[in-house]
DNA sequence: GTGTGTGCAAAAGGTTTGCAAGAAA
DNA sequence: TTTCTTGCAAACCTTTTGCACACAC
């Protein structure tokens, strides 16, 4: 599968030189058809386990900061110890299921918009970000 | 200040012993009129530097989770590398002002509410966590 | 006394950093 | 050859843990 060569465009058209890992890491993230989200353990996992490819975690973390500040990721908002990011960047939200810690889009559809009548605070708003945490009934002794 | 006998008695009605350290804690925490908001370690800092009193980092680390499973505080998500606390527990959401790393209580009326017309998780809803992220408008640079 | 809570230091887990070696331009 | 990127290990920071001692009941 060589849409490796959109990778490096988009990589190259970004000011990013298009290395070997971060081409296998945009293969990773961005050749699926589903949004994906991840931590950066996971990510490093699929790399070296599935893939059976050695990418430095250094390295993991330097492409997953630079494709987000160049906006192909997102970072989302979870009080946890690691931190979740998403492949789809536009504006959605998200069920975050505590049973599984799994993160799942949720439709704008499913969601009456959101209207901040008055931004007292005199700055900027830079994003609105919807977290639903979700749980099995039974188990709510949290 | 003795409404320290108030504390005592919720923190028996609660199960927890009333040690020296809780009602400490709770006197910073609770003994104010506005909602405060708080790291871990601003905590620490405010008890060993403004009052000038030794606590164990361990003990506030337990004694803050403690009041969080009996819902004296809440916890707030925001992706960083700290988790954040809330002694307002009521149903609110947030502005986190990204030039300083505060958060700010959002007014109720100020949101219009929010409602998720399907969950298709089948899973039951938690909780619904809304932070708005504003930073001065001229360093956009992000 | 019994059981719970505290304090310390060590450990753990995620993330960042410094720097030398390597690859891209 | 110049600049950017990688990889490694060490450092860092927040949070957790284990255990002896102290305190509340």
């Amino acid at each position: 599968m060589t849409n490796n060569t959109n990778f490096i465009r988009k990589l190259r058209s970004s000011g990013l030189r298009p290395t070997k890992q971060r081409i296998k890491i945009s293969e990773v993230l961005f050749d699926r058809e589903k949004t994906f989200h991840f931590t950066i353990n996971e990510l490093a996992k699929i790399i070296s386990e599935k893939l059976n490819e050695k990418i430095s975690l250094a390295t993991v973390y330097n492409t997953v900061h630079a494709f987000k500040k160049k906006g192909y990721l997102k970072e989302i908002s979870i009080n946890s110890d690691k931190s979740y990011f998403d492949t789809n960047t536009s504006v959605h939200h998200h069920f975050f299921d505590e049973d599984t810690n799994e993160l799942i889009d949720c439709d704008q559809d499913n969601v009456e918009s959101i209207n901040i009548k008055e931004n007292f605070t005199g700055k900027k708003i830079n994003s609105i970000e919807v977290l639903i945490r979700v749980a099995s009934d039974y188990q709510n002794q949290k």
